[in-house]
DNA sequence: TTGTAAGCGTTATCAC
DNA sequence: GTGATAACGCTTACAA
C-alpha cells in the first residue's frame, strides 16, 4: 500500500550494503555484526521501514495466521472462545483472524476459500447449524492445512477436537432436578441432527432411566435456532399437557430465559412449581430472576486447549499428527431457579 | 502450504499455454478464446486448483482486505458493528479481519503495526479505553491507507468518523426522566476523558439546566469500567446521600442493570422511587425487570455506514478525499424503568 | 561477516 | 488471441 513504501533495497542502497545483509541484520541474524545490525536498524527506524509480510509469507510458503470460523461472534460462548484463542495465539508469535458463518453453510464454504487463498497457518472452526456435509473442509486435510474443530464437530472428517461431554453435562443436570423433587422433567431440545444437541437429549435421557422415570416424547420440543422466542414458544405448549411439567432442562440459557418469562407470566412459582435449568452459563443467567442453573462450559479454556492443539500441529506439520480429541470438564452451576430442598442428599 | 500445490505454471504445462494466457483465462479476461477460457477453468477445477492470493497480493501491491480493531468482541454492540461491515464489505467484495485491542494501548499499538505489515486496504476502529494518544495511527495516513473511527474516534488525527449525537441522546434521555417527574436525576459516568462519555454528561447537564434544576456533582458517579460490579457500587453511594435520586441516568446498560439490582435489594420500587435510564439497548436490557429504558445506539447501522466510507475511500484513493463524518441518529427506547405517569405531556 | 542470485505465485507490459 | 519477461518485496543457499 505505498504512497512511498520503503523496503530493504531502499535501505541497502543508502548503506551501501546488499538486501541479504539488510534483511539478516532486520532479523537478527548472529552473522551479521552488531554494529551493522545496530546501524540498520537505525536507520529502518529513521525511514519508517516496515517489513511486508505479504512478500514474506509468499517467500517462506507460509503465513502465521490462524483462521478462527464461530457461528456468530455475539454469542458469548464464542466470544469467550476466541478470546482464548488469542490468549495462546499471540504469546505463540500469531495472528488471529476471525471469520462469522453466521450459521450458513453457504457462507462457510465461502470462508474456507478465503482461508484457503490467504494461506493461514491453519484452522479453528466451530461448525455452523446448517453444516452437515463438510467436504469443504476436506481441502485443508489435502494441503495438510491443521484443523481443529471445537463443540460443533465433524466425525465424517479427519481432524482434532476439542469437545465437553455433553452427555455428561446433561446427564448432571438432570439428576440434579431428579435430586430436588421434579417428577416430570421436560427438555428443550436443539436441533437434533447436531451432535452437541442430540448428546444433551441422550444424557437428560439416561438420567431418566437410571432414576426409573419413564421417557415421555410430549416432554421434549426442539427448538432448533435456540432463541429466547423459541424458548418462550416451546414453555407455553408444556404447559398446555395434561400434566405439566415440575422441572425442565434446556439446552440453552437462551431457551431456559425464555422459559422462565413464560412460567412467569402464568404465575407460576420458579423453582416450586416448576424448576429450570440451561446450558452455557451467559452472563445473562445471572441477571434473569431467578437466577438460572446451568452448566459452565468453559469457552475460555476451550479457545486456549483448542489454539494449543493447532499451534502443535502447524509447527510439527511434517511429523503427521494423529488427531486427537480433547474432553473439557464441565462445571453444574446450581442458582435459584432450582434452589429447592433436596428430596435425597 | 503446499503438500503439492497447484500453481498456474502446472496448468500452463499441462496446457502447452503460457502461465499469461492461463491467468488470463481464470480471470475472464475478453482477450482469451472462450473455448481455451472453458478448457482452463475445467482442468484448473480437476487438478484442485486454487489461486494464491498472497501472490497476487504482493504482486498488485494491495488486498481486499479490511481490518477492524474493536475494544471487546464480546460486548454486543462491537459485535454487531462488525456484523454490519462485514454485511457491506462481503457485498463489496472484501475480507473482514477482525483484532480486540481489550481496551489495552499496547494491544492496540500491536495491532496496527499487524494490520501495516499485511497491507489491509483499509481500517476500522474504535479505540480502546486506554488511549489517549493515537500517533500509532498516523502511520496509516502517511502510507495513504484509509481510516474510519466509530464510537470512540480521535481527534487528533485526520480521519473520518462515524458517531452518533451522544450530547444529544444523553439530553433525550433526562428530558425524558424529567417528564415523568424526576427531580434529583443522578449519573452514572463513564471515563471522562473519552470524549463519548464526556458529551454523555454534558448532554445530560443540559438538559437539567434547560429544566431549571441545578447540577450537583455529588449525583454523578464515575464508572470507568462501566460495568455491572461498578454501576452496583455507584448506586449504593448514591442510595446513601442525605437526599435520594428519584431518577438515574447510566452511560451504559450494564451500570444500569447494576443500578436495577442494588435499588431492588434497597426494597425501592422501580420507577416509583427511583427510574432508571441505560444506553445502548443491549439484550439484557429486556430481559431485566423492569425492562429497561434506554437509547438504541444502531450498532448495526453504524458498521455498513463505516464500511461504506472506508470501502468508497479506498476505491478512490488516489482523489484523495477529505475526512468526513458522519453522525446516526438513535432511538429513545421507553420501557417499565421509567414507565410512570407523565407529569408534562 | 557479507554478497550474489534464484525464486515464492502472480500480474502487467510489451511484443507478435 | 497468445507468449516472453520483468517485477512485487522478501528469504536463503551458496559463494566469496
Amino acid at each position: 500500500m505505498p504512497g512511498t513504501r520503503v523496503t530493504i533495497k531502499d535501505l541497502a542502497k543508502r548503506m551501501n550494503l546488499s538486501v541479504s545483509t539488510i534483511s539478516r541484520a532486520l532479523h537478527n541474524h548472529p552473522s551479521i555484526g552488531a554494529e551493522t545490525t545496530a546501524e540498520v536498524w537505525k536507520l529502518a527506524k529513521q525511514l519508517g521501514y516496515f517489513p511486508n509480510s505479504v512478500a514474506s509469507n509468499l517467500r517462506r510458503r507460509k503465513t502465521n495466521m490462524i483462521g478462527v470460523i464461530v457461528p456468530r461472534i455475539d454469542i458469548t460462548f464464542h466470544s469467550h472462545v476466541i478470546s482464548g484463542v488469542e490468549e495462546v495465539a499471540y504469546k505463540m508469535g500469531y495472528n488471529v483472524t476471525i471469520y462469522q458463518s453466521r450459521d450458513s453453510l453457504e457462507r462457510e464454504v465461502a470462508i474456507t476459500s478465503i482461508l484457503q487463498t490467504n494461506m493461514v497457518a491453519g484452522i479453528i472452526a466451530c461448525l455452523a447449524l446448517e453444516t452437515q456435509d463438510c467436504s469443504h473442509f476436506a481441502r485443508f486435510n489435502s494441503q495438510k492445512v491443521p484443523l481443529v474443530f471445537y463443540d460443533r464437530v465433524s466425525n465424517e472428517l479427519e481432524a482434532s477436537k476439542v469437545i465437553i461431554d455433553d452427555f455428561d453435562a446433561a446427564f448432571r443436570v438432570t439428576q440434579h432436578l431428579i435430586n430436588i423433587g421434579c417428577k416430570r422433567i421436560a427438555h428443550i431440545a436443539g436441533c437434533l441432527t447436531t451432535s452437541i444437541f442430540s448428546a444433551r437429549l441422550e444424557g437428560y435421557k439416561a438420567a431418566l432411566q437410571k432414576n426409573n422415570i419413564p421417557f415421555d416424547q410430549n416432554m421434549v420440543c426442539c427448538a432448533s435456532n435456540l432463541t429466547y422466542e423459541e424458548g418462550g414458544r416451546c414453555t407455553k405448549k408444556l404447559l398446555k399437557l395434561p400434566e405439566m411439567p415440575d422441572g425442565m432442562f434446556c439446552a440453552n440459557d437462551y431457551t431456559a430465559i425464555g422459559a422462565i418469562q413464560v412460567i412467569k407470566k402464568n404465575n407460576l412459582r420458579i423453582p416450586e412449581d416448576i424448576a429450570v435449568a440451561g446450558f452455557s452459563n451467559y452472563p445473562v443467567s445471572t441477571i434473569i430472576e431467578p437466577a438460572l442453573t446451568t452448566i459452565d462450559d468453559r469457552a475460555f479454556e476451550m479457545g486456549k486447549t483448542a489454539a494449543r492443539m493447532l499451534i502443535r500441529q502447524v509447527e510439527e506439520r511434517d511429523v503427521n499428527i494423529a488427531s486427537e480429541t480433547i474432553v473439557i470438564r464441565t462445571d453444574l452451576i446450581v442458582r435459584d431457579s432450582t434452589r429447592r430442598q433436596p428430596v435425597q442428599p
